[in-house]
DNA sequence: AATTTTCTTGCATACGTATTCAAATCTGGC
DNA sequence: GCCAGATTTGAATACGTATGCAAGAAAATT
């Protein structure tokens, strides 16, 4: 199936434009660079011309001498959790109104993203968001030394000349774990997502801290890796156990919503009344009334505006240092936990736990 | 923000390459490129001054050079629907594997793809597929003087010169009302996706044959519009009337689901009880116990399957030939609707619907 | 060993644009 | 109508690669 004859159409460029408006080359390109030196005469003249013959200036052509492609990299390795198409469709709308366009790299196993950065480099993107995949260290060193800028997108790391937009996971999860024990609740659990993200690690982290400050030090854990399967079993897992926990923190909402159905459908336990499930994110089906996910919202917009400020910033500067953007999130309360007494308030139609004692 | 001056670093060449391995700049090309003219050894030589060095072909280069960018342009308005991100992620595969790139266009309203029709011409991209929206007649006619091969995913299109991926949609709502009344149901609704949509055309074209060959001539109608905010309004208008049918179909499940949330919660109706509720796609949350949605499946992959095989064939032959492949889907039986005494078959653990004596 | 045939190789050129530089044109003030 | 200055213009070049062509090297044939 490669090296097809199949002839595109040649296409039309701008020396054909200049020949038929009767001006020179260079003025076709500097009619289309905006602030290019050109008299308002010629500029019509070649604009006309350009119309009747269907001109396009052909952006390959102009990344190879200008050195930029205006393509930015996105790598999801995976789309199954909502969460993220909705973050593409807000990076889609905030790159367009920047002219920046979106190469995505996704379909693949979390593992294999080595060579999707050879790809990514091949093109000469101006810019990396990684979303739902880490990089391997060398290959973020690259990327450093090739003057590219590289965001992580809901996740973080140590590395200098990688940047990152997350929001205060630990926090996240010591509001949770202040919440569930506000409302009561004596045993916890708690369902993972991948072990290696670093969003994982600090929501667990300040679940359990927030669980100590309160004398509970035991929490039953389960690994759900973010997948939807592994979810259902660590769920299946933890609910058959002697000792069910009263109230389960689960790492996303994606499997947040899994764990609910397993809990009500497979062992017909009652949701909140026999259990309190907390989910993170605030995606999509949480909202639906069948679920009704009592979630850690994250700002999504905001998420997706501090990112591509970022690259636009290293991009339009050159430098490019290391910046990491942490937002803040909300307790959005619905209907999958048991209440506390006092702290839920009522904002703009939605229910929020917001407790007088804490920050 | 536009102007930067940002220097990215330059890159290595393939002419620095032919300088450290001490050969012509032809020869590191040649041994990146597959099939090419080259003896094992300067091959070699060549691969290790390209490792040392760091460097990777310019892919931006390339595509100047052979008049093929290798990347193919993906539109999708919106991505709200799971049905789409699933498409998206089986798309960055089968791509990836034929070392093509995915380009993707999202996050605008449906009308003014346009605009973006403009960027897509920019970069040259070999092939454009178009998912979640359509293209205004003088841009697809565009495309094919300009020897794009463009594929309509999941919808189709009288232009010649435009092929399309579809399923039988007529067929699939035409089972679903023998279903429905197989099933002893009396009354029936239509909850419409986007009416400008053949997909949507075809459904309700179907659903109404198949209603008349028993008679029924009355459909309840709303409009979905593909979207959740506009099926649940369309649900609370159907079925807060007099005369509530006994069953509905819903274009797709995204909105299906929306319906089933709003008939249990806000009306309190029993589904399938008191209310059958057919869907269409087969897409992640109808699978989910909550919902359970019996629903007309596509066969995403085969569909994905064909809409690449189309592009390459056409990109590699030249040849613009309007291609229409028609796939078959099943009619998936879960438990948003009551059963019919008779045609539910278990096969691979799905239960689907294969009555005797349809085809 | 001489000759033909097949492989390799380097040179030169082309792809379509942006941009530097010097020449040409225009502007306004006298 | 003349000159300094500002603006506009075109010629030439560069970006990094692929490829036709002719020459050279190697292999195969006689």
């Amino acid at each position: 199936m490669d090296g097809g004859v199949g002839a595109k159409k040649p296409g039309v460029t701008s020396s054909q434009v200049a020949e038929h408006a009767g001006v020179s080359q260079s003025a076709v390109s500097r009619t289309f660079t905006p602030g290019a030196s050109i008299s308002s005469k010629t500029r019509a003249k070649v604009l006309a011309s350009a119309k009747e013959l269907g001109y396009r200036p052909n952006a390959i052509a102009r990344s190879l001498i200008t050195n930029r492609s205006r393509i930015i990299a996105v790598v999801m390795a995976y789309l199954e959790n909502l969460f993220y198409p909705d973050v593409l469709e807000e990076l889609g709308r905030r790159l367009a109104a920047e002219d920046y366009h979106l190469l995505l790299f996704t379909g693949f196993m979390d593992r294999d993203s080595d060579p999707v950065f050879d790809q990514l480099m091949q093109y000469r993107v101006d810019g990396i968001i990684l979303a739902s995949t880490s990089l391997s260290s060398d290959l973020s060193e690259e990327c450093a030394t090739a003057g590219i800028p590289v965001v992580l997108f809901n996740r973080t790391t140590q590395r200098d000349a990688v940047s990152s937009v997350t929001t205060r996971n630990r926090d996240g999860g010591r509001k949770i774990a202040e919440f569930l024990v506000a409302g009561g609740h004596k045993s916890f659990g708690y369902i993972a997502g991948l072990e290696s993200s670093s969003t994982n690690r600090d929501r667990f982290l300040g679940f359990a801290e927030g669980l100590q400050a309160h004398g509970f030090t035991d929490i039953a854990l389960g690994k759900g890796n973010y997948s939807r399967l592994d979810a259902e079993a660590a769920a299946r897992d933890m609910l058959s156990g002697p000792n069910r926990p009263e109230a389960i923190f689960v790492a996303n909402d994606h499997m947040a919503v899994a764990v609910m159905d397993v809990a009500r459908h497979e062992f017909g336990i009652a949701v909140p009344e026999q259990l309190s499930i907390v989910g993170y994110d605030d995606v999509g089906p949480a909202r639906w009334t069948s679920y009704g996910i009592t979630s850690m919202s994250q700002p999504l917009k905001k998420m997706v505006e501090a990112t591509v400020d970022i690259l636009m910033d290293q991009i339009t500067s050159g430098e490019i240092e290391a910046e990491h953007r942490i937002l803040s999130g909300e307790l959005v309360v619905r209907t999958s936990a048991r209440l506390p007494k006092t702290g839920v308030v009522d904002i703009d139609g939605r229910k929020l736990y917001r407790p007088k004692d804490t920050a």
